[in-house]
DNA sequence: AATGTACTTGACCGACGGTCGAAAAGTGTG
DNA sequence: CACACTTTTCGACCGTCGGTCAAGTACATT
């Protein structure tokens, strides 16, 4: 088994480098020149850039991940407030490491990508503990709907897509009134308690 | 005024081209020799590649989006029927262009791009008139809803998702579930008569 | 014929991702 | 320590790519 801590440094070193450039501009020997050895080394330890890429991917959601996890087998906690809990894990980790602070001339294909594998990693590994969620909060009787895998898509599709401001560019005040209008959906189409969703608009605070 | 046929001859080479193959696998020369000019000469028509691929979607999706913004000023056709048939020339327009049918190695990059330079493309652009053509159904009092353009957005993004079965592969049992789920959600959310989006179904078939 | 303009071209450039064989560092054995 | 052997490091090197550009062609206009 070679060595994981250098895993772990190239690792660190493309997401340094990525905090304010893009994946396409950063090239291989600079990872490896940030991560203090030859471009040679870095191909011992991956097979290619996008494999570094994705490795990154990986590691930055994986507590996240994890927590979502644990949370949905935690049925002590009511459905609601471990909605609320998943989504503020969603989007604690979504800003942080996805957000280029200065995207210079940035070829929009590596942002859109780096994005898009987010997404479709949130949206798969969340689905099924969102999905357990609900339908305890089905048999609770709090919430009414016959689609629990469903709703629990439909919600994390439309979450994760509109917390990611750079796929479909809008203002704050129309990404918070989808939110709102997706409070109101669920809300009616759930026959939940009116308000009982309202923490979804505190998750779009910049 | 530079001859604009020869636009078209670039775009039907990488067209073609992109029919079996992906675009980063698809050098500059290739197109050009499709094309059967010299490298330069794309050059002269378009500022780069991406400029190439970008014009090509906003010519594959040209017609199909006009014909849906048409359909949102046909104030004498019902609101439900001009939702189905937006929905409809959505899904031809999707699968016929996107689906590429052999993908030895596609490093997945590439695909991503594509779809989601489409996706994008679609939401932003038919959301106006989805948000029409609902505020036109709440009027009549066929449906009942506060919010209709976060409604129009979130059914765009769901249903465009959905339908582009390559950014959250499931399969299509699960994906008319989903939607099955988004119609029950709809309809009980929004009042309007239970069966009434039924057609909604009948686009996800392959 | 001469001048100007619109268009074409492929050799060329710098940079990139990835390879490779050799060297260095580490490890176990006697 | 010497030795064999494996693991790790490395940067020169390779092929290819997107993009540039000076030279050229085609063809009006004068």
């Amino acid at each position: 088994m070679p060595d994981s801590k250098k895993y772990d440094i190239i690792l660190d070193a493309l997401q340094q480098l990525l905090e304010d450039r893009t994946i396409q501009s950063i090239s291989v020997s600079e990872i490896a020149q940030k991560a203090g050895m030859g471009k040679g080394s870095l191909y011992y330890y991956f097979p290619s850039k996008e494999a570094i890429l994705d490795a990154l991917i990986e590691r930055s959601y994986e507590k996240t991940l994890q927590t979502a996890k644990n949370l949905a087998s935690q049925t002590d906690i009511a459905p609601f407030t471990r909605m609320a809990m998943l989504f503020q894990a969603c989007q604690n980790s979504s800003t942080a490491f996805l957000m280029q602070p200065e995207t210079p001339i940035s070829s929009a294909q590596d942002i859109a990508f780096l994005h898009q594998k987010y997404l479709t990693r949130l949206v798969s590994e969340l689905k099924p503990d969102l999905t357990e969620i609900i339908k305890q909060g089905i048999e609770n009787g709090e919430i009414h709907f016959d689609h629990p895998a469903a709703l629990a898509e439909i919600v994390l599709i439309v979450i994760a897509v509109k917390l990611d401001n750079s796929l479909f560019p809008t203002s704050p005040e129309e990404t918070a009134e989808t939110l709102k209008g997706l409070i109101a959906l669920l809300e009616k189409g759930t026959d939940i308690a009116p308000g009982t969703l309202n923490y979804l608009t505190f998750t779009t605070g910049k």
